[in-house]
DNA sequence: CTAGTTCTCTGACTAAGGTCAGAGGATGGA
DNA sequence: TCCATCCTCTGACCTTAGTCAGAGAACTAG
């Protein structure tokens, strides 16, 4: 890795993160502690079950439901059995609640107004457009990509949403597809979700295809479907594959152009499959 | 202030601040508390003194002690009183103490590392340069401008650096300039260290000079010129100033471009300032 | 219906972070 | 020389953060 990137990511790490970071705790804590001021924004004006709270905070049972008795006596939650399942519980924010959140959110803009303030126009321009970019290329950087098998409910869940959104562009029905059996599914897990995946199939003796790719929404532009490309790619040569083969369907055009980026060119049809109109063929390196 | 502006600011915060900030914890603190840590950082390669830590860290006196004999005693630290003044004590850190700031180095190398690692090439670039971006500009934010009397020490300061400056640049001589005689001075601060200045001398009714600007070579880049100059002339302003005149050298080519980028435009020699090649004026807006 | 699991809660405990008052030596200015 | 101040340290104390074990009610699969 370049010295010079990681000195980089270093300097920034030093500035920003402490330094905007302590001033960002400072202003959420107002004479509450600051995991109480946490959980009070993480629960949000509509309510939120407890063992929601538990996971997206990563708290210990123990110790967010004290949390919650103590924001219940200041009056600001309260915690009742709201739904079907009498054990789960949700907490909600009483009005003192939602004013102390309205408050919170407030200091948060005037923190935020106050790193603007001194710059001018252009700067404030460049601030924000910079951290934009920061932000949008650390989350590229926290999707997670792990191979799992074709049956794993990450992988299902991924391949449900890559057929459902072929059905939407072009009318694509997966009883009439070519069965994939795939040898591996390749997962991109942000926060613990499915975000993508890709599937690997071995054909013949050094030939592999890329089956069932397919990237949400939530994080187009991030680099992912390249990303996971190179990496089902990896695998394939791992695993003695020479070429890679996929076919694609021609309103797929972020996909077509993504493999002609990436070093596929087009060939003959190699499969039957109903929903094709382009043919790849990409040759790994040694 | 533009909300979409405040917006990504806070988006900002909550997603890298938060995320990055608690990863950046996590790795310091490798199974001693994050505040012995960062106080063996702090301490560095050669030492530091005992109330240099205690602002630096903005530390109460006896935690500070407390936490440095929890070094002392893991045999990390030597705290010895060294200098000429035997109340201050030094604390230097051991052989061990250099081994284990020596690991959390690598550990944060390899934090940094982790984060470019899943980022292709072009990524990485743009990551780290977008960094630089975001700290350069919240640096300029963090720099304080605040008006204070001619002989207070961090105007003395800003004037000699800049008849320093002067001197190295073309020879300047202190004794045979004009006097400034100045109605105030501000001056620019970056963690309560004086990095720039610009004074204001009231002259005729209505008419206001700027005398004695100077930005630290530490900040340059980072417009705190242009903001100086804008916040003079806003002083002048609300001191019933309705032009501002200056004279500058003409070795001064980045003043000299500045000048001209706020508005101000040349005009004969209103003084005979045996320096001066240029003479500048501003009418300011109402 | 039963046995195992899930969800929340309480009690008991520990470590870390942080504050405050004051002791005691060292220094510096009148 | 003396008194105020500075620097560091200790003792006493408090809050926050976090862990662990287990109880008890509610649910679910067989």
């Amino acid at each position: 890795m370049d010295v010079t990137l990681v000195e980089g990511v270093r300097r920034f790490n030093r500035t920003v993160t402490q330094r905007i970071g302590a001033l960002d705790d400072a202003f959420l804590s107002r004479d509450r502690p600051l995991g109480q001021a946490r959980l009070l924004w993480e629960i949000g004006a509509d309510g939120c079950e407890v063992r929601e709270l538990r996971s997206r905070l990563e708290l210990d049972s123990g110790y967010l439901s004290r949390m919650l008795r103590g924001l219940e006596t200041a009056g600001l939650v309260v915690v009742d059995t709201g739904g079907a399942d009498a054990r789960v519980r949700t907490a909600r924010l009483t009005a003192a609640g939602l004013a102390e959140r309205a408050e919170l959110d407030r200091r948060a803009d005037a923190l935020a107004a106050s790193i603007l303030q001194p710059l001018n126009a252009g700067q404030r321009d460049r601030l924000v457009a910079a951290m934009a970019e920061v932000e949008r290329l650390l989350v590229a950087s926290m999707v997670d990509v792990a191979v799992v098998d074709e049956r794993h409910p990450d992988a299902a869940h991924c391949i449900e949403s890559y057929f459902a959104e072929l059905t939407q562009r072009f009318g694509f029905d997966p009883a009439r597809t070519i069965p994939a059996d795939l040898t591996a599914y390749l997962v991109a897990t942000l926060h613990g979700e499915p975000v993508g995946g890709a599937g690997l199939k071995l054909v013949d003796a050094g030939v592999g295809e890329v089956k069932r790719m397919w990237v949400s929404a939530s994080v187009r532009g991030l680099g992912l479907g390249r990303r996971l490309l190179a990496e089902v790619e990896a695998a394939a040569r791992g695993r003695g594959v020479r070429v890679v083969r996929l076919e694609t369907n021609r309103t797929l055009v972020e996909a077509i152009a993504l493999y002609l980026a990436a070093g596929y060119r087009e060939v003959g049809a190699f499969n039957d499959e109903p929903y094709a109109h382009h043919w790849f063929e990409k040759v790994l390196e040694a």
